[in-house]
DNA sequence: TTGAAAAACATGCAATCTGCATGTAGGTAA
DNA sequence: TTACCTACATGCAGATTGCATGTTTTTCAA
């Protein structure tokens, strides 16, 4: 991520641990209970923060929230990318990063805490708009890449969604060789294989 | 739905009546201000009926909003099945089948109550048995009938996936014929036309 | 018809939780 | 050093949930 550069002001430091240690605890309980029925006195706990440094550093609790939803979500973004980075072209890419996907989504707690909560909690604008700006991006740019013709945006999207639903299963308990081969189906019945 | 047989007793009819009035005022209020940001008190106020009247019939505040969500499952499901009964194919019936789900899911605030708050105040896996029960169903029955080989069920609960973005999308303010361009070229790629 | 039992509600309370307002300690800059 | 600012601590007010405990209708059998 960010290199801890060693000229930071103490102030900078303390702020930077403190904000971490919000962010990770509340990511565990979040993970494990559920956004809604963890509460900021556990957080702070679990954390070893008062509740007045959360308000401090964040607006109120759905807003820790965004800040984690966010790092989960740059997460998974480089997790595709560097998958896609491999490929040898546009349909490859596309196959490679839908395995990078699944693979990122494959971290315990990460598909409830984005594709469950996270709706509900950020609404669905806040949240497409950190999707456009990590996964569904590359979806999308990945498309044209392939050359896939008609309305790509709402392909993307619809596409998108339909990994986020394989990865939901998956999480919880179904067949993943199934859902991966029907992405895979889905992606060439888009992108036709012999267009590569 | 059901006719009122003059042959029921005083306490089923005020029983109905006040379930009734609670599904109904609990409806406009999680349609309006979200599950989360809704309280009993205003409910029952609503509904004029007291809190009592509530945890009398419903376990808690989540068992009254399931009751919310089933009822609107079944409306979506039957006027999918309206639709769809109009079809002369099994590969026509899943484009009319689509049709009357965005049609049912343009009721207002339904993609709100089905899509957004649902799944994360119910679950995923109470939320996937009520759609197997409604939509998903006849749609995994649709992609049979239609012929189509692979993993079906996964298959159609991916369809089922796209659709429902498809519908928030809609009703989030996108472009609704680019997205119903989408859906039709992804049943197209599913279901070839020239099968039927 | 009546009276006991059950169903359908009504009321009040205890435990929490959230957000903020206000107070304090440590850091920064002139 | 001093005045200010950032980062945090503490306490409180309002609201909410679920339940425990009354009260009022219905039911049903004698």
């Amino acid at each position: 991520m960010q290199n801890k550069s060693p000229d930071r002001t103490p102030n900078e430091i303390r702020s930077a641990r403190t904000r971490s240690a919000l962010i990770g605890a509340a990511r565990a309980l979040f993970a494990e209970k559920g956004f809604a029925d963890t509460g900021t006195p556990e957080i702070v706990r679990r954390a070893s923060v008062t509740r007045g440094a959360l308000y401090h550093h964040f607006d109120d609790k759905t807003a820790l929230f965004r800040g984690v939803v966010e790092a989960e979500a740059a997460a998974v973004a480089a997790e595709i990318e560097a998958s896609a980075r491999r490929a040898v072209g546009p349909r490859d890419a596309l196959v490679r990063g839908a395995d990078g996907y699944f693979g990122a989504m494959a971290a315990p707690g990460r598909v409830r805490l984005m594709l469950i909560d996270a709706p509900a909690a950020l609404g669905p604008d806040a949240l497409s708009v950190i999707d456009a700006a990590t996964g569904g991006g590359v979806l999308r740019r990945g498309l044209e890449a392939a050359g896939v013709d008609g309305p790509v945006a709402a392909l993307a999207d619809l596409l998108s969604a339909a990994f986020d639903r394989a990865a939901l299963a998956i999480a919880t308990g179904a067949d993943a060789a199934a859902y991966r081969d029907a992405i895979r189906r889905m992606i060439d019945a888009l992108a036709p294989p012999d267009r590569t």
